[in-house]
DNA sequence: ACACAGACGAGAGCACCGCTCTTGCTTTGT
DNA sequence: ACAAAGCAAGAGCGGTGCTCTCGTCTGTGT
């Protein structure tokens, strides 16, 4: 009976590896990167602080796997968004995913801090998290790409010291869209990022109060960079 | 009692605090604020650990020394820049500004991360850190200031739900300004340490290459976003 | 069928951390 | 001059990440 690779050891272990993870996300969600602790966890797991080094080769280790996690639980979000406003005007569409980022964000403040704060021990970010990482990216993208074929994206031509580049990232990353418009995307996804998390972080506190509209107003310029034409009609 | 206490004991204490925040500060730029050990600060400076409770009640509340000293030192970069550039056009100062805060963002990054990063404990901003915290936000606001003295600022109108909130930001932090830019001016300060971020936090490798000319023309972008008319002639 | 290599869990232990408490000594103000 | 207050040092508590060793269990090849 090994229909699974190689028995049922090799469930147990896979069973067990999801356990920590999961008690260590409740754990990461209630209070944050750095109060994550294995012993904690291990505690809580009715197991030897030890015994979890046989899962998780280091406490960083286990931060990567949460990492790849959120990144993933975000890109999914932001993709949800993206097929739910299929047919609706660029410039809503724009909005619905940007808004659903924020949500995200909101919701899971401690998740966003792991993988757009400052990175966790010196800086690190293993090759592995970079697709994950990309998803929300390519999400925005989409937007842009739709509009592009519907012809309702305005192009603004690039100065001439950043032509190269933008034609580099437009084969790398959006061949389909002209190329003018790839550096825009990736200033627009870093800005998006920097809203979002001045508002998750509390830089906003005593400054912007009507947070809803405001994020709403600013998102609609970055639709403007992009391209888009806004939602909003004003 | 006496604001200036005569006596060598009161000296040593101002000397030993700055000797301990220099220490601190040193360990910070070299190894981040995660690594920032009490007990290795005093260690290195000669005295027992205990000791350095008399300086500071707590690690956090080093911290919050350390991080006002960031923000006093960014605020004094932009604000260097600002001065460096009276007389020039609006949207070249604008830029020389934004290039004066991602230089120091490069040249510190544990700083900028502690204090535009994940809040470092579960969170924290105690309110002795604000003014500190504002005055890069006023060196950018100066040169919408002085652009709009000169009449060189184009000022798009607002939502109808932010008309309320944007009043409110322009009275309590420009009131010299039409209420309408506020918004943008916050959004656009949010936004630009969301690029400067990204830089920093290393979410660009491999994304972008021409980081001086990409900066520059997301730079340009903002300008225009809050009514500037950018540097960049193309 | 059985023995053996490998995976596994638990415990002890190391070096480090933030922080507190107590004990003496020195400076300060009256 | 003397009491009060500030200060440095040491010991100690509970916590951390991580390593090592030592029994136990398990999956597998002969």
């Amino acid at each position: 009976m090994t229909s699974t690779p190689h028995g049922a050891r090799a469930r147990a272990r896979i069973e067990i590896t999801a356990a920590i993870k999961e008690e260590a996300r409740r754990r990461l969600a209630e209070q944050g990167a750095a109060e994550l602790s294995l012993r904690a966890v291990a505690r809580t797991l009715g197991m030897a602080s030890s015994a979890i080094y046989r899962y998780f080769p280091s406490r960083d280790d286990l931060l990567t796997a949460l990492i790849i996690d959120a990144y993933d639980s975000l890109g999914e979000t932001a993709e949800a968004a993206l097929k739910a406003s299929v047919g609706a005007l660029a410039g809503e569409r724009w909005t619905a995913v940007c808004e659903a980022i924020r949500g995200w964000a909101l919701a899971h403040p401690h998740e966003y801090a792991l993988i757009y704060g400052s990175p966790v021990p010196g800086y690190a970010a293993p090759a592995t998290t970079v697709p994950a990482a990309a998803r929300v990216g390519f999400a925005l993208i989409d937007v842009v790409r739709d509009a592009h074929r519907a012809g309702e994206l305005d192009v603004a031509p690039v100065p001439a010291d950043l032509e190269a580049e933008a034609a580099r990232m437009a084969a790398d990353f959006v061949p389909d869209l002209p190329p003018a418009v790839a550096p825009a995307c990736v200033a627009v996804w870093a800005q998006l990022l920097g809203l979002i998390g001045f508002e998750v972080f509390g830089q906003f506190t005593r400054i912007v109060e009507e947070r809803d509209a405001f994020f709403r107003h600013a998102v609609d310029g970055l639709a403007r960079t992009v391209g888009l034409r806004p939602a909003d009609a004003s």
